[in-house]
DNA sequence: ACAAAGCCGAGTATTTTTATCGGGATTAGA
DNA sequence: TCTAATCCCGATAAAAATACTCGGCTTTGT
């Protein structure tokens, strides 16, 4: 039941580009250093990102990465998604899937993961990486 | 962020013993059979599970396994937390575990796999064997 | 020109998952 | 008492997923 590293990891950098929004674009190793990732692994992680238009890089010398959205708009659903996929505890539940699970209606344990899914997507969409500066902030 | 084909089976296999609680032991084998899944796999699903008191073996002939407890009495969080370990979404934030991330409070994130550890439990906790059964009959 | 940065397909190493195997221990019933 | 059914369990194997690494290309500020 765990997340991934690459979504861990994807979620750590967004939430630097977060704290650093009005700074202009952040290379990649400045982000890889910070959070003692590596960096042609962040690289790996941000394709996806771009891909999802949730950053925006900016090539050449001084280039680097920043939000495509402020903070606020951005939450922890869309960056795990963009990063493993549509949020299912089963494969047969993913979001956005027609019901085709072929074990059809006999099946009795849909029902739990389906509630599962909801609780999960319910929490991470609610949570932007706004929140995140805040909740932190909170607790100090 | 999937739940493995352990903590699945184990699932459907615990609502068919619920579904026959009163029939006395049932083997692996019908287990195996009726749900599609191997039974040497199963039978290693079923060591946790009696092992965390969910189940009760009968051994020898006529034997099989039944549930330790009524339906009503083992949620499905019981079920993924013996055969899946602690729920937490990354290790850090393990249920159970002491608050021992090297990151400590610099981590900006904690809060965020904590929340969802959190909505995880209280869902997987809140199903138990019983409201499997009448959910299903439910939306028939 | 050159160095700093992103872009990207391919490859590899490691870990985890998903089983499978083979034999032993226990017990109901013939 | 014999046999077949059944659980018990450590070891191993195969497959898949994960977590990176490599090498070379493209873009751009100075």
């Amino acid at each position: 039941m765990r997340i991934s590293a690459k979504g861990e990891y994807g979620v750590r950098a967004m939430v630097i580009l977060a704290l650093v929004f009005y700074d202009g674009p952040v290379p990649l190793r400045e982000i890889a250093e910070r959070e003692c990732i590596s960096y042609q692994f962040l690289e790996q992680i941000f394709l996806p990102l771009r891909r999802a238009g949730l950053v925006t890089s900016v090539r050449g010398a001084k280039g680097g990465y920043i939000l495509a959205k402020p903070p606020n708009e951005i939450n922890v659903g869309d960056i795990i998604r963009a990063l493993e996929g549509p949020i299912a505890p089963v494969e047969c539940v993913a979001e956005g899937k027609a019901d085709s699970c072929s074990r059809g209606d006999i099946c009795l344990t849909r029902g739990v993961w389906q509630r599962l899914r909801d609780s999960m997507s319910e929490v991470l969409d609610d949570i932007t990486l706004a929140d995140v500066l805040c909740m932190s902030a909170d607790s100090t």
